[in-house]
DNA sequence: GTGAAAGCGCTAACAC
DNA sequence: GTGTTAGCGCTTTCAC
């Protein structure tokens, strides 16, 4: 058995150069029609393949696009579906390009995570980066990204950077909106669990609830404010701590699902009645939002589309026409479902 | 600003020859200790780090591991945990071994999924191959990566291959130790859920569930199977089936814990209660398990621990001491939670 | 439009 | 123990 046919291999069969034939492969204008399909046809004949690591090494790039996201085995494992929807949208990106995704979750409480990911970026030199919230917003993170000089876009880095390269979703608008529709169902005293305060676009949230309250005529109070840190142990606690105070709110809103779900969790436990008397809302729209009972309203975050959006962005980028990408914001829609109703009387 | 320092700048510095460098980059042996110093020393100086496209052409091989499992997105979201909890073990092997973990999910139904399979391959020519069940029990995928020569290690392949590389757990017996236990709280009605039926190693669950009854001195029943497809809908529908019948079971185990959590769901909405009146146990222990009110009994499966012996054997078996791994069983344990207990007189 | 030659940075024989 | 010499299979200049 012969071994795998190279490119000359196919020059050979096609009766042109070398360079003829990485011409068609790489899809470079300067080839004749005719030309081109003898080539595609010898390649066809030898089931010819190029080899990446020839290619990555003599073009001095390689068609690997990393994805940066914070470690969930790191600490309380945080949504999961939140990482599966990033890869799910890069992957969709990488697919139609003949790319591939390296993925590379990260502790970014290791001191020596900077070092890390210059690391794993100089050995295998990937053609961009994309890095997820909360790391976006970590300036140790991106500078240590950015000092090897790989392209990085960057989702939901939150902070008003009106720097190029990122993709963020609308927080504050749509949770603006969210406090709206709990206010138009006739509650007064909507709670708000905050979330991990390094994650900045979730932080937007929070502002957004308060644009809400004030869009609806209704006052902020310290007192239907709890913190949370976007785990689902931390919703539990939060809703534990709400549903204490002598007059209790009639909807919580959390600044994302897994908290919400905790909270839902502790409502059903104590016995109290969703929506009936207390009315629920997430941040997301992660399967686990489907899963509980009732399932929860919520604001479908497209992670999905974001990384889809960025992992476009390097590798149209890195095809030369150096896209002229200002920073990308593609709206969150808010998704009704059984956890909210009219406030009870 | 100079380039990027090569083996060559480090051979300079350190007063040897490259060979020597790459001696010492790859910890191969006969070389002398002190030369070893200096060449450690050159490369921290430099901060020289090999390029691993360069490392990959010459060497035929890559440092790259990929991942195959089944598509979450080509149909209703399944157990993202399980996904989460593969690539989060595979990565540990990895990163101790300086290799990339390459993910790869893909849709089984599609009928070039070989092909698909095959290119992915050729170009970037990863060490090895991990499978994913269900995809690790079906020949068209087996076979496709197989053509290509390069080793692959499958995850629950289920069949009872003695053939060599594959990591499993004990399926049957576990699911026959947690029928045994349901049946030690009194229940003489346990109700079973089965799983997908491509799926060859949750189909050892039921087997091990027949196992459990029979050491029980209970009697098999087929009004007491409902027949799951391991989706979150699949477990509430088989759950209203089975609570539906004259004789309700007191007890259901479902094949996987999203089948479980879709039952629990479905007690809830009946006001059913959990265990107190139907006991509830499922098998994977997914961050739903623990997710869920009352929070799930459940079989441990080590799908990390199992991903990252699997990333381990390819990456040890490439390096040349060929190991004799014979099939690999890592065993799964019990976990007892809140939705088990006494049978109801 | 097409081709020839010169590397990309490393590993692999084999010599010393 | 260590160095020399060829490539690995491509892309890139630059000439035609």
């Amino acid at each position: 058995m012969s071994s795998r046919p190279t490119i000359f291999d196919v020059a050979k069969v096609a009766g042109v150069s070398i360079k003829t034939v990485s011409r068609v492969v790489n899809h470079e204008p300067n080839v004749r029609p005719s030309t081109k399909e003898r080539v595609d046809n010898a390649i066809a004949v030898l089931n010819y393949r190029p080899d990446q690591s020839a290619r990555n090494l003599a073009s001095q790039r390689s068609h690997l696009i990393g994805l940066v996201y914070d470690d969930p085995a790191a600490y309380e494992m945080p949504s999961g579906g939140y990482i599966l929807d990033l890869q799910q949208g890069a992957l969709e990106a990488c697919r139609s390009a003949h790319s591939e995704l390296l993925i590379h979750p990260c502790d970014f409480r290791k001191k020596n995570v900077g070092i890390e990911l210059k690391e794993l970026i100089e050995e295998t030199r990937p053609a961009g980066i994309i890095v997820a919230a909360p790391l976006s917003n970590m300036p140790k993170i991106v500078r240590a990204i950015e000092s090897t000089g790989t392209p990085c876009v960057r989702l939901s880095p939150g902070n008003d950077s009106s720097k190029k390269l990122t993709v963020s979703t609308n927080d504050r608008e749509a949770s603006a909106e969210m406090t709206r529709y709990l206010a138009g169902l006739g509650h007064k005293r909507i709670a708000f669990i905050t979330g991990d305060p390094d994650h900045k676009a979730v932080a937007k949230r929070f502002l957004g609830y308060q644009d809400g309250l004030k869009e609806s005529g209704l006052e902020f109070s310290e007192t239907l404010v709890a913190a949370g840190d976007n785990s689902f142990g931390s919703g539990e606690a939060c809703a534990e701590t709400l549903l204490k105070v002598k007059k209790t709110p009639t909807a919580i809103f959390a600044a994302n699902d897994d908290m919400a779900a905790g909270a839902l969790r502790v409502a059903n436990r104590l016995g109290i009645d969703v929506p009936g008397q207390l009315s629920l809302a997430g941040f997301d729209d992660i399967a686990l939002a489907r899963q509980v009972e009732p399932a929860l309203t919520t604001i479908r975050q497209p992670l999905d589309r974001m990384a889809e959006t960025a992992a476009a962005m390097l590798i149209k980028g890195n095809s030369k026409d150096k896209g002229d990408d200002g920073p990308v914001v593609i709206p969150a829609t808010i998704k009704i479902r059984e956890s909210t109703g009219p406030a009870p009387r």
